[in-house]
DNA sequence: AAAAACATACCGTCTGGTCGGTTTTTCACA
DNA sequence: TGTGAAAAACCGACCAGACGGTATGTTTTT
């Protein structure tokens, strides 16, 4: 059997995330990485290539995670309030996360403009985010639920909300409530964008 | 007379920034940064004691700019529409800077996620921009332009969208029209967060 | 016994920072 | 205004250590 492998591969991504996320990409070296997983540099290059390798790994564990938390909050669902109401009972748990990933998450981004590999891996789970919530808002259009925004526009709003109140809960942690936030954040999008105002 | 002083040390800075934006902090070595600026590693010393002292003085210089322009912004007006009028005007400039500044932006907040010293530079301003604004709101909810929300809240709300559609105007340059985006952005949340819809 | 998985010693390179020396600027005083 | 010495600015060779990656050998699984 292969198990004593596919262990030890856990391990080293397990030690990778960790450590890039407390000390960085760059200043967590590949000894240090051996050294918190309890294997050898053998090891290491045995199971990945490069350094470069492993966080593009991480990179790709992480987003279509988040893919799949996306696309299960819409499951099931008929019309456009229920999947946002889905979204907001996920909040919790992307901000417990968050924390641990959003270092390395920031990380990614600016290797992302910088080196095209990264970029490439970072753009088209993206892209599918951006069009995730596109769809959702055209879909609220057809409903009548919102007013005739451009919906391309109106999915990149919730990005960037999203996004930036996560950058926000990890720059300033213990200053604000970032889960009120984000819910009320949501709540005024909602109706700036819904048709009729009660 | 320091005229030569200050000359190396703007040509230093200058090569940091630049370097910094193109390569990242860690891989922009200061013997780099030094050929760029054409001057030697002694100078360079002369006049910063440490690599992160660079790194800082280029954070101090870039955030307190934006505050001048945020303050520009406000100078003069009577109302809170006004001034957002006026931020939007602000809008293209922002973003013709941001190509040059948003990958060391990204860098300044994963380091100041992981260590105190850039974590207090960083901060502080920030804490100013986000008072900015819901100083606004609170303007804006006295005037009865906006409803009874919460300032921070819609404050918090206001740093998170600009700086996410930032980031993915940094990041996605060349797949919208940023700028078109940011502006529909803020109409959708002052729709949500106006008092009296048409 | 073949192959996959893992260990360890090692290498060339690059890094931030130092240090002793040289050049340029400043300024008190003649 | 000229001058000379102190101070500031600048130079570039050098260092100790850390880094990613390799090469070769050993153990474990198939």
């Amino acid at each position: 059997m292969q198990q004593r492998s596919e262990t030890t591969r856990a391990h080293i991504l397990d030690a990778a995330r960790k450590l890039f996320a407390r000390s960085g990409y760059e200043s967590a070296s590949v000894d240090a990485i051996c050294a918190e997983a309890g294997v050898s540099k053998g090891a290491f290059y045995h199971h990945f290539p490069t350094k470069q390798a492993i966080f593009l790994q991480l990179l790709e564990n992480w987003l279509s995670g988040l893919e799949t938390q996306l696309e299960t909050a819409r499951e099931g669902t008929e019309n456009v309030a229920q999947v946002f109401v889905n979204m907001t009972a996920l909040i919790p748990g992307i901000f417990r996360d968050a924390d641990q990933r959003l270092p390395m998450f920031l990380e990614f981004w600016a290797q992302a403009s910088r080196d095209k590999t990264v970029w490439d891996a970072t753009i088209s789970p993206y892209r599918r985010y951006r069009d995730f919530f596109a769809e959702l808002i055209e879909q609220g259009v057809a409903e009548g639920t919102f007013r005739e925004v451009n919906p391309q526009i109106a999915a990149e709003m919730i990005v960037s909300l999203a996004v930036g109140t996560l950058l926000q809960g990890l720059l300033d942690a213990r200053g604000t409530d970032w889960q009120q936030t984000a819910i009320e954040s949501m709540q005024i999008m909602m109706t700036g964008l819904a048709k009729e105002q009660k």
